[in-house]
DNA sequence: TGAATTCTACTAGTATGGAAGTATACCAGT
DNA sequence: ACTGGTATACTTCCATACTAGTAGAATTCA
């Protein structure tokens, strides 16, 4: 039977990936914060329907990293691993330089227009605008450089990557200063015009290692939204 | 009520999970063929269950990529995606590359040996043992590299956007030369006991580059195992 | 008073029945 | 022969009932 109160107004798909997506925008947005305790019958009933698409939608979450489910104890909203943050950051940090590493060669004056663009953009959300804003600005940048840089799928894994680190940004709204990543920003495509690798190398690595200097102050301010954070204070681990 | 016939000789974690793991098993070894369908009732008779942790564990492979459910329609073992190969084999190049970066300055004697021996074996497993064995050595390979390069939990990440790579290795037994591959592992180990960064990041582009050589030619000896195809042919797709 | 134990109220996991949707074989009418 | 409608046999999806396992409160006993 489909539920009496159909969940969005348009109820386009099954219900259990509508319920998918409701709880992952709030987990993303943080209304839903991590450690906290979901219950399959109360997250049914609320949304009035039943069991069993609730607890597939927690099994899609869970394997997004988003929702820890333990058995015959309950699901919990998963706090961040800092060390998993840190290692993705890593991974993030290479794979962009890659891309820049391909874009200076073939980069088109429409491009840098297309940037400089977004940019100014960028910079009236940062006064102005929401966290979300500015990071769906942020992501559409360096969606850009991967297109430009002919390798427009890679967007995809690298946002795949960045869930974790986006739900910092949206917690942290105070500690979280959008000026500083757009001047960063500004940075790249200065070098990328100039047609200079190594000043856009330098610059990317630069910006990407931001949130490493960010992530200590956030840690901080909420101890308990994160798992991990041992390797903070030891930086290496050998004896 | 727990399954008449166990599912395995030691009945570990919930039936979901090992359904989930035997049948993820089956695909990347390669007895279930892309493209083949999977019916819930099926399956679920087959190993003695009900529909239910059937159900889930197609949901779980398909959050891995490994099923595709059309709803209503059937569920499918997922076809490979040439571009999303590629894609992700660009990625690990990119993060390869960060590795041995940050290992040349800092590699010790023992690593160097550890590696030595890791190639010895690869060289017997080549002629004599399973594909399936040589890609854990492989895989063991890489690992070590990365915890050597002090970054352990990358090789998770990697490891993760190996698989669809690891299906086309498992399929293509014949196909396969492992021999070229621990020729290429030499040549990285070679570079870095020499210290030379610029030699040992080349090698390592080389190998990994190998996947491109080879892909074409498995493509065409297994075209319904693969879906986006097409880019392949037309190499560069502007006007 | 304190500690071990049982009881109770939860939890996730599983089984089963049926509802909604899809594809295909079949048949009627042109 | 060919098109269009229909019945049927599937499929996944949802709802409900029940099982098993956990945590904590209440109780019992020393």
């Amino acid at each position: 039977m489909r539920p009496l109160i159909p969940i969005s107004d348009t109820p386009e798909g099954a219900v259990s990936l509508q319920v998918c997506a409701r709880i992952r925008d709030q987990i993303i947005r943080g209304s839903l914060v991590p450690a906290q305790r979901l219950s399959e019958t109360e997250v049914a009933s609320s949304f009035d329907v039943s069991r069993q698409p609730v607890r597939e939608a927690f099994i899609r979450l869970a394997a997004e990293g988003l929702l820890e489910i333990r058995p015959q104890r309950g699901t919990y909203v998963r706090r961040i691993s800092v060390a998993s943050a840190l290692t993705t950051r890593l991974i993030r940090e290479a794979v962009e330089v890659e891309l820049i590493r391909m874009l200076v060669p073939r980069i088109t004056a429409a491009d840098i227009e297309s940037l400089r663009q977004q940019i100014a953009q960028q910079e009236d959300v940062a006064t102005k605008g929401s966290p979300a804003d500015f990071i769906l600005l942020d992501e559409a940048f360096h969606r850009h450089l991967a297109e430009a840089a002919g390798a427009p799928d890679v967007s995809d894994y690298l946002e795949a990557l960045n869930v974790q680190m986006n739900r910092v940004r949206n917690m942290t709204v105070r500690e979280f200063a959008p000026d500083i990543l757009v001047a960063q920003h500004r940075a790249i495509v200065d070098a990328l015009e100039a047609g200079d690798a190594k000043a856009a190398e330098t610059a990317i690595r630069r910006h990407l290692r931001q949130f490493n200097i960010d992530l200590p102050t956030i840690v901080a301010s909420y101890p308990d939204y994160f798992k991990d954070t041992d390797v903070l204070t030891s930086h290496d681990t050998t004896p």
